[in-house]
DNA sequence: TGCATAGTTAGCCAATTAGCTAACTATATA
DNA sequence: TATATAGTTAGCTAATTGGCTAACTATGCA
C-alpha cells in the first residue's frame, strides 16, 4: 500500500510526469538535459528525480559528471503502468510540446549543452 | 496532463486508495461505511470523496439523508486503472484488514449503522 | 593546486494537503 | 414546528511539497 501511494504521489506533480514520458521515448537522458527540459533550476530537477527513483520508476548511473536516468523498466507492474501512462499521453499537448524541445535539446553535443544549459 | 496529474493525486492518498480499493469489492457504499472505515471524521471522509469524485473515479447519488459513492467504471482508462490497482493490491495487508472490517460495516442495518458511527 | 563544472543536499518560503472542529444544508421525526 | 441526523463546507493547524538560493561533493582542466 505505501509502495503504490508512494508511486502514486511520484506521477501525481506534471513536471515528473513530463520526465517519465521524455524517458519512454529515449533510452536515457542526463540530469542537465531534463533540467532544460523542465526549465527549473538543477537543484529542483534533482531533487524530483530522487523521487522518481525512490518510488522505483528510474535508475541513474554516473559518468564522471554527468548522471544519466532512464526508466527501471524491471517489473511487471511498472511496465504495465509505463504502457497506459504512455497511452494517456501520447497525444498530449504538453508531451508534444516536449517532443521538439527533447529533439533539440538531444541533437546537442553533450558538452555544449551542459555548458549552455546548467543554471 | 492535468486530469492524469489529479488522477495520480487522487490516488496518492492512503486512506482514498483504501477507499478505491473497498469501492472495487462493492458495488456501492454509503458515506457513513467509508467514514467509519477509514476511522477518521466525516469531515475528512468527504472532503477524501470529493476528490474521488472530481477526477472522475468515483460518482455519488443521495438517496435521503444518505449519500452512496460508486466507482465510475465509465471510460477505458478508467477501468484499466482500477484493474492495474486491484492487482497491487489483492494481497496487501491493509486492504485484508479492511475487508474484514467492511465485512462488519456492511452486514449491519443501515439505519443502526448510520446511528452508530457518525461522528 | 586552484578554479571550473555538474549534480546533490540543506534550508527557506509559499502553496497545498490531511487532520480536526464548527457551522451549515438537507432530510426525517416527534 | 423544533429537534435530530447525515453529510458538506469553511476555517484552523501541522505536515508536506515544489520552487528557489547557497553550500557542498565529485570530477575535470589549466
Amino acid at each position: 500500500m505505501e509502495s503504490i501511494s508512494q508511486l502514486f504521489k511520484a506521477l501525481g506533480d506534471q513536471n515528473r510526469l513530463r520526465v517519465v514520458a521524455a524517458l519512454m521515448e529515449y533510452d536515457e537522458l542526463c540530469a542537465c538535459q531534463l533540467t532544460e527540459l523542465l526549465q527549473i533550476t538543477a537543484a529542483t530537477a534533482s531533487r524530483h528525480m530522487g523521487v522518481l527513483v525512490a518510488c522505483g520508476l528510474v535508475r541513474s548511473r554516473k559518468e564522471s559528471r554527468w548522471v544519466y536516468y532512464r526508466l527501471t523498466q524491471e517489473s511487471r507492474p511498472l511496465l504495465e503502468m509505463l504502457d497506459w501512462l504512455s497511452r494517456q499521453l501520447a497525444n498530449d499537448a504538453t508531451v508534444k510540446q516536449d517532443r521538439i524541445k527533447l529533439a533539440a535539446i538531444t541533437s546537442c553535443d553533450k558538452n555544449e549543452l551542459c555548458k549552455k544549459y546548467t543554471c
